[in-house]
RNA sequence: AGAGUGGGUCGGGUGGUCGCGCCGGCUCUUGUAGCCGGUGAGGAAAGUCCGAGCUCCAUAGGGCACAGUGCUGGCGAAAUGCCAGGCGGGGUGACCCGCGGAAAGUGGCACAGAAACUACACCGCCGAUGGCCCGUCCGGGCACAGGCAAGGGUGAAAUGGUGAGGUAAGAGCUCACCAGCGUCGGGGCGACCCGGCGGCUGGCUAAACCCCACUCGGAGCAAGGCCCAAUAGGAGAGCGCAGAGUUGCCCGCUCAAUAGCUCUCGGGUAGGCCGCUAGUGGGGGCUGGCAACAGCCCUCCCAGAUAAAUGACCGUCACCUGCCCACCGGCAGGCACAAAACUCGGCUUAUAGACACACUCUCCGC
RNA sequence: UGCCGGGUGGUGAAGGGGUAUCACGGCUGACUCUGGAUCAGUUAUCGGAGGUUCGAAUCCUCCCCCGGCAG
């Protein structure tokens, strides 16, 4: 994945959001905003430290989603920001649960 | 064979399909591109408990306070670190744990108890001596004066312990040994140890104040430096006053809002770049030293991310657990603690299991 | 990542070496025809583990948890 894929800046963070719409799962929490000046698709994985105090946890949940995103999901053409938050149940989540919950997701925004 | 102690090393291997950060090279359509090659988490990277380097600050100067450290000697840049030794305590033992000063002063020691620090006298013991009574002047009784601190009892702790002598009863009152104190001689760099002598002893608490010796400016890479959109129109320097700053206070030193005057044209947010990895570095050998460690020689280059790379999935082998099984083997599950964020030296805490070494105890055999 | 502050009944707070205190709740009982008010009782190994002390919520050390500040 490109950095120009990657969400980084907070302006972005505070408008997605704050104008996003909100796709929920006992797993994962998936925030969506169109963006139609640009037709680049970016992305951010959250995994704060509710999901686990230890830091080895929460990158392996952060590496898991990452690759569910560019192996299991077609890749959206439209310009659109998307944040996937995990929650505290996703540490004990297998790769292939997250990779489904994110489709589904994805499929109810209309973006797959 | 079993149980254990100490320090040390390692902490999954291998194959397949996709993928990531950084560095270097090449290519072109010069880009947030493609290809090739190299490289890419730990023993604790952790907690942030100590200490350094490095950077900045209004210069860091003095005094007091606060704080830290605390057996001795050595090592180390330094440290609440390491090594060796000393003493005390624990363990059958290998070994482990602790550490200045309580006759410099102040304070505290609840409850209980007679008394808790100028020790004391409730029960108790004695009553030799003096007193009173009986009585033949021997003697016996009373417990008034008085003597005692051995025994009982309270407490965490009661002014040395054991034994003998001694006495009216007792007591370091006397003696022997032990503990403590002082002193002399010897050994050791020293903590301290060994021996002699003396008087006969003087609670505990300093992780209470304190005393003694030594140490101490503060903040921290979000330090700090550089380049600079948009927006706003001020911003900076000098003079000057209330004032402000340094972990607390005093002195000292420094700075200086706003208003005003004078001069100058820069300052800085978002964002980006540097700091950013070769360093008190790792490995091997020799020499010195009991050791920590030091010196010399050879050799190696070993992560630099920033919404944050170092992986995901599927096999297989090894290991562990459970079940089935006469055995071969099969099935299921597990396979630790945990991930850099400027760097380094320590400490502490978490950790499935594996390996080799040295040593101790018990039992058995020869 | 760095630096601070704090954990005491159900809740909010005192206590800084000597039987753990107060307020508001909850529950039980008494009073009342019933309820309220009132009175009495009950509800804590002081975040955990070691250490210092005769004795620790308090002093020291190490862990665990919560919150804040620095963009």
């Amino acid at each position: 994945m490109a950095k120009v894929n990657t969400l980084r800046r907070q302006r972005d963070f505070d408008r997605l959001f704050e104008s996003g719409k909100r796709y929920y799962d006992k797993l994962l929490v998936t925030v969506v905003h169109l963006r139609l000046e640009s037709d680049q698709a970016r992305v951010a994985f959250i995994v704060g430290r509710k999901v686990d105090k230890r830091a080895v946890v929460r990158n392996r949940v952060k590496r898991r989603l990452r690759e569910a995103w560019r192996r299991e999901v077609p890749q959206p053409s439209v310009g659109v920001d998307i944040a996937f938050v995990a929650s505290p149940a996703s540490a004990q989540a297998s790769y292939w649960d997250l990779a489904e919950v994110m489709k589904a997701h994805l499929a109810q925004a209309g973006l797959a």
